[in-house]
DNA sequence: AAGCTTCATGTAATCCTTTTCAATGGCTTT
DNA sequence: AAAGCCATTGAAAAGGATTACATGAAGCTT
């Protein structure tokens, strides 16, 4: 049997309640204190959170909903959230959906058992239709896939006008024949989509866009084909980071240049990105940004509960590199 | 108030016993569980799992301590853990240490508090030591960092045997003044630079080595320095995934090509390792492997709590490309 | 000096389950 | 038909903390 709080009260020669009132900072005279501070140092002893948790109705623990924890994007945003979650005392628990929504509601029903205090969750497509009529047990904050503004808060990078700006910057080096490669399962992939239709609609350009799962594999099998046809394209803009290695996957196969053949520019800064190459072009997505407002959104809430939703839309920065220099005969050195 | 077990048993005219057994899969009659499932659905009952957990005195959650979620091996560990622990229904305490001791020691205490079934731990060479003599409430099995075979069960890398690899690679495309470039926090490090000296000795090749904080900026800045030398080494074996960018960068600073001035290689294979550059030349971790075997060695000490601890030593798998070609005046393509 | 407030402390209820133990009722056995 | 057994079921204890409430002492006011 473990120490419990019993046996420090008893060695300190205390209650109970006064041992449970040294550890949240109640009112202990210093002499009490001490004795407790010392039973807990000669025992050992170390509360117990469950019981902390069933008694006070407090979890202080918030779920985490991602599609894979491999994702760049969603790897730098849980180190965020949890070092802001340890920071202000609470726990975090991490669930990979693998952008099926059986594993999401699964999840959802764990996140109720667990009694979360909230959920940052960036859901697949079918659950965002979802969550547009029901509601959750909890405070949920969309992350990085918000949808229209509805019932819950959520902060996204605005992913048309970094779309627009991909477009801009292309066609800006003199490409006129872009075609974008979106995933077929997040809202982000519409937004950028949408994006992409724009601008490229504005400028007077032609457009083809394309969705595919939102892996390397299934990115670089579908530039193959579309490079298969007589009318090749010139820039390629990719949805995600990990499509974007699929498409210079696909045009090392081909045997095409970078950027002489096809220019190609994509989303996700990474310390790899200025090396693949002659360095690839991308939207920085500001994600330290993304997950600290995603805590403030939910801590907001839970002191407001009844307030209305909230929509925080974050700008993204294009970082040009040798992917999308512009041709002049030579490769150039990456730019930072 | 949210809706109890007692709630429950009360609509489907039982008692919470019953209702207890039918989430346990207990001895309940056909009759009574349909009720009580019925009455779980109308009223939407989800059990309190701080409730059970007290009661039952089982967390069903495992700790995993890692130095920082974003080094790409701990990525992959952590999802390998995740979907293995979830499988068997438990729950998984994410922590990053950053490499601190102070912190180790912060969220060791709070593996008490949580009372979890158990931890998987890749230390620092400080608690590493500390571990050697001390014991902890709950099973450990280390991961990537295992020191001698002590009192805790432990998986590795033959890391020994994965760099002499590496350098007698290096040797057979005729690199002769090898250099290593290790991290100063892990016994990980250690181990390669052992496995680098005796490698090098039995080739009868000088050696020199450079311990430096883990990431590609440190390593960037030392490669810079020895560089600057007179005396250019023409290979360079670097212990971890970030380092070898750092590497990869200087020699870009440099303008030194890759591989006809120096070849380079090191440690993890990921999506973009065939990219950068000309391919990097690496040694693989079976990560899968490291990561269920972690769990097995896990359960299987909750199973025999006395039996004798264990290490294992998994080999790597050495992926040749470009970064280490053979020079023929051509720089190749990647190879698989 | 009586009465009131304030502060530290203890007692006991409470959070929601699981689990032990006793009771019930139907069968089988002799 | 009495005894014994098995399978279900319910009542109540237990798990370890927090917290509402009661208590008592000390300090202050008038």
């Amino acid at each position: 049997m473990a120490i419990s709080i019993k046996d420090v009260a008893q060695r300190a020669g205390v209650s109970v309640a006064t041992v449970s009132r040294v550890f949240s900072n109640g009112p202990v005279s210093p002499e009490l204190r001490e004795r407790v501070e010392k039973a807990i140092a000669a025992t050992g002893y170390r509360p117990n959170l469950s019981a902390r948790r069933l008694r006070s109705q407090h979890s202080q623990t918030i779920g985490l909903m991602v599609a894979d924890i491999r994702s760049p994007f969603f790897t730098a945003l849980s180190r965020v959230v949890e070092d802001e979650a340890y920071r202000s005392g609470m726990r975090v628990i991490l669930c990979n959906t693998d952008e099926s929504t059986d594993r999401e509601t699964m999840y959802l029903r764990l996140m109720e058992e667990e009694r979360v205090t909230g959920l940052i969750w960036a859901p697949t497509r079918g659950s965002l239709e979802r969550l547009a009529d029901e509601d959750l047990p909890f405070p949920v904050v969309l992350v990085d896939r918000g949808g229209p503004v509805g019932r819950h808060d959520s902060v996204v990078l605005d992913n048309h006008q970094a779309t627009a700006t991909l477009v801009h910057h292309l066609h800006a080096i003199g490409r006129s024949r872009i075609v974008g490669l979106f995933g077929n399962t997040s809202s982000t992939a519409i937004d950028r989509h949408l994006g992409y239709l724009a601008a490229t609609a504005s400028l007077g350009l032609s457009s083809e866009a394309f969705f595919v799962a939102p892996s390397a594999e299934a990115a670089e099998r579908e530039i193959l084909k579309v490079f298969s046809r007589p009318d090749r394209p010139d820039g390629v803009i990719a949805s995600s980071n990990l499509m974007l290695l699929g498409v210079v996957k696909a045009m090392r196969r081909l045997v095409l240049r970078t950027p002489d053949d096809v220019a190609i520019a994509g989303f996700d800064n990474e310390t790899w990105s200025e090396l693949v190459g002659p360095g690839l072009t991308v939207i920085e997505q500001p994600v330290g940004d993304i997950g600290r407002m995603a805590m403030t959104l939910l801590f907001d809430r839970l002191k407001a509960p009844k307030a209305p939703a909230r929509k925080v839309m974050l700008s993204g920065r294009l970082i040009v590199r040798g992917s999308t220099a512009p041709v002049t005969g030579l490769v150039d050195e990456p730019v930072d």
